[in-house]
DNA sequence: TTTTCCATGTAACTCGTTACATGATTTC
DNA sequence: GAAATCATGTAACGAGTTACATGGAAAA
């Protein structure tokens, strides 16, 4: 659903084709979404069948056809619903990634911390990046201090744990 | 990955059968991770083929038997090593509810300042849900803090994005 | 007596990914 | 001449879900 949108929403700027979608994305907001080009290929098939887009083939020189898309009336409401869904919803995000806390007291605590330093380096890494990203216009920019904000988060909470292991 | 270091860990306190493992997934974890039935049978089953966990049928009364699970030695040994993996580890996480935000200039200021108000009483019930959840026992207490930690940013995040729409 | 709980499962489906295939074109 | 880029796609797989099925026991 959240990738319709956001293939929906370009599609709404500009007429796209699937190759450039993806490189769009996969360039300029790979911090906080994400689609690999079959599933772009195929969303933009099954929304077109939806009636959602059309496409129109553009043929230049003797390179494979492209697919060009643009939004229907019909995608403009669809993306209008799907927006405001998206917007006024929210629902619980689970961290798959932080099971292994529940476990946490199987280990030896010092090497529990060891090991949750080195988890602490590639966070802040991360955060790092996310923070000497250009700035984006517009909106997006939003998700980039999202990104930021969810980072400083799990980083004070690891900071936090590390922390009441080494008191013990 | 995750659901099986899961599975594995409680088998490792504990034996239990599918059912038994569920529920209590279900009724003591469910702010920070869940399990749908057929998955844990179908990982289970899974687990079992791969020699991680063995079974034994107990047979009460009339009732369909209960498959009770107990780990192995290799069980133990893919415990530890899927422990460790989770706890050095960090993969950045999407935010799908989010999307919506990379075209939240589509919309007159308004409206979506009125749906994002919406969205912050949402998010503001389920911290506190997770606040006033009874304490737990060891380290499940760390990923009840986290869930509230988590939400407590997105919230401070989506203030922020409402105050700068209030501004202009 | 009807609903809920216990305890198991199967089948079909969804969403998304990896890996592979094709073939021309530009760049090194 | 080899490698990367442009542009499309298919096939197979993976993780997980929903919906359904069964059947006895306890509770309302």
């Amino acid at each position: 659903m959240e990738r319709e949108l956001l293939l929906l929403g370009l599609l709404k700027r500009e007429q796209m084709h699937g190759y450039q979608l993806h490189e769009f994305i996969d360039s300029n907001m790979q911090t906080c979404v994400d689609i690999k080009k079959p599933t772009a290929y195929y969303l933009l098939d099954k929304m077109e069948q939806q009636g959602l887009i059309t496409r129109k083939e553009e043929k230049e020189g003797n390179r494979p056809t492209r697919r060009v898309y643009s939004m229907t009336t019909t995608g403009e409401e669809r993306f209008q619903t799907l927006l405001r869904q998206n917007l006024a919803t929210y629902s619980q995000n689970r961290y798959p990634n932080n099971t292994g806390f529940i476990f946490l007291e199987e280990l030896p605590e010092q090497e529990a911390i060891t090991l949750l330093l080195n988890r602490q380096t590639l966070i802040s890494g991360m955060l790092d990046e996310a923070q000497t990203a250009p700035p984006h216009s517009g909106a997006m920019q939003y998700m980039i201090d999202h990104q930021v904000t969810m980072l400083q988060a799990e980083l004070s909470w690891l900071e936090n744990v590390i922390s009441r292991l080494q008191e013990q």
